[in-house]
DNA sequence: CATTGCAGGTGGAAT
DNA sequence: ATTCCACGTGCAATG
């Protein structure tokens, strides 16, 4: 990993033309030829960058990086502050947990969030259109569709409702309702989901992984 | 801007939990107090950071980095081989070219890619439920709204749909047709419009740009 | 290998 | 401040 503090201007050209005008930035250029344009301060993502795999053209004070779509990023250096690498070797990367998967794998464990006496048809329950996230059976032993996001939004609704639209043609399931649960529902997303029978609910992460943690403490 | 290389463990405790065994990495610390974990390789996503506002508590050894909601980023640090501070100054920051707004720009100038006598009624004509990029006439004088994307994809295809429900109920404009257009369509996109009556139409930016390159000329 | 849907998305603009 | 929408989206899982 190479790392340059340096006065630069920079020009993108590729699905869209951008230009940065002369300032003192972050150049990293890593192992694999991709390269970074940080300024102090913003966010995570660069100013400018180019994805692997890519050619990098080093010119006296111009650098020249040609992506594999022809996208091309042009640094002219006008004064080097810091010029120096680093062998760092391979990343072992990254292990997550606690995303959309977890919440409905904790959901399905915990349907009496959503009633008494609901079970559990199946998890990612397939339909012609996709996978609804879960299928149950209420207390009346009638179908339920459940759409799980982490941050519930129009979209989500719209999606939850093309599922209902097919189930509903299903004799053997229909009538189908459908249940939107999100850590957090956005009021559009709301309204337009009760405005079509959708039922809307408010998961609690901490707390569900809580009653995971606690039933598991005791076996 | 400080630059560190060192050898570091990394967990970050927020929406998600997530875990980085020790490795020899790259972590910038920005004016703004954000932080940056850098590996050799990947994208110009970090593989763990904090945005601003966030403080970081400096031990020895070991950074606490501490978000606005409480998202906490702490960095092991094992050895380090490189640790060093620069003044950038503020950025000027990007200057962008090319996005949607321009090809709803150049498509509002070339109807007759729609078809022959075409005529715009207005850009961003507005609904109660946001506005429809293109309104216009068709040569029989029939109305018809148009919905651009760069992508297209399903989201895009019920959001003209709302506004197309919302419309035919205008006296005023009824029958109103829909134009998906877009400078690539997913299959999936395609199927849903056509099955709805929407047409669809693939956008060439390059040649659109090219015809309003070239008209300029003329003038 | 293309497609689909999620992301600690981020960022910007309009309400 | 909140909501909506685009992004050079990136990214991984899946058919």
């Amino acid at each position: 990993m190479r790392i340059v503090i340096a006065r630069c201007s920079v020009d993108y050209v590729g699905r869209l033309t951008a230009h940065l005008p002369s300032a003192q930035r972050l150049l990293i250029v890593k192992a694999d030829g991709s390269v970074l344009v940080h300024s102090d301060g913003g966010s995570y993502k660069p100013l400018n960058w180019m994805s692997p795999p890519c050619r990098l053209e080093e010119a006296e004070g111009a650098w020249r990086v040609v992506g594999a779509r022809g996208e091309e990023l042009r640094i002219t250096l006008e004064e080097i502050m810091h010029d120096s690498s680093h062998e760092l070797g391979v990343d072992p990367g990254l292990v997550k947990d606690g995303v959309e998967a977890h919440l409905q794998e904790l959901l399905a464990e915990q349907l009496h969030l959503l009633g008494e006496g609901w079970r559990l048809v199946r998890r990612e329950y397939p339909t012609a259109i996709g996978p609804v996230d879960l299928m149950c059976r209420d207390g009346d032993s009638a179908a339920v569709a459940v759409e799980i996001k982490r941050r519930g939004e129009i979209d989500g609704v719209e999606q939850l409702t093309r599922y209902l639209e097919l189930l509903n043609r299903d004799p053997l399931l229909a009538p189908v309702r459908g249940i939107f649960a999100a850590q957090e529902i956005k009021p559009q997303a709301r309204v337009l989901a009760e405005d079509r029978g959708i039922r809307c609910v408010t998961l609690d992460y901490n707390v569900m992984r809580g009653a995971d943690d606690a039933s598991l403490r005791l076996f």
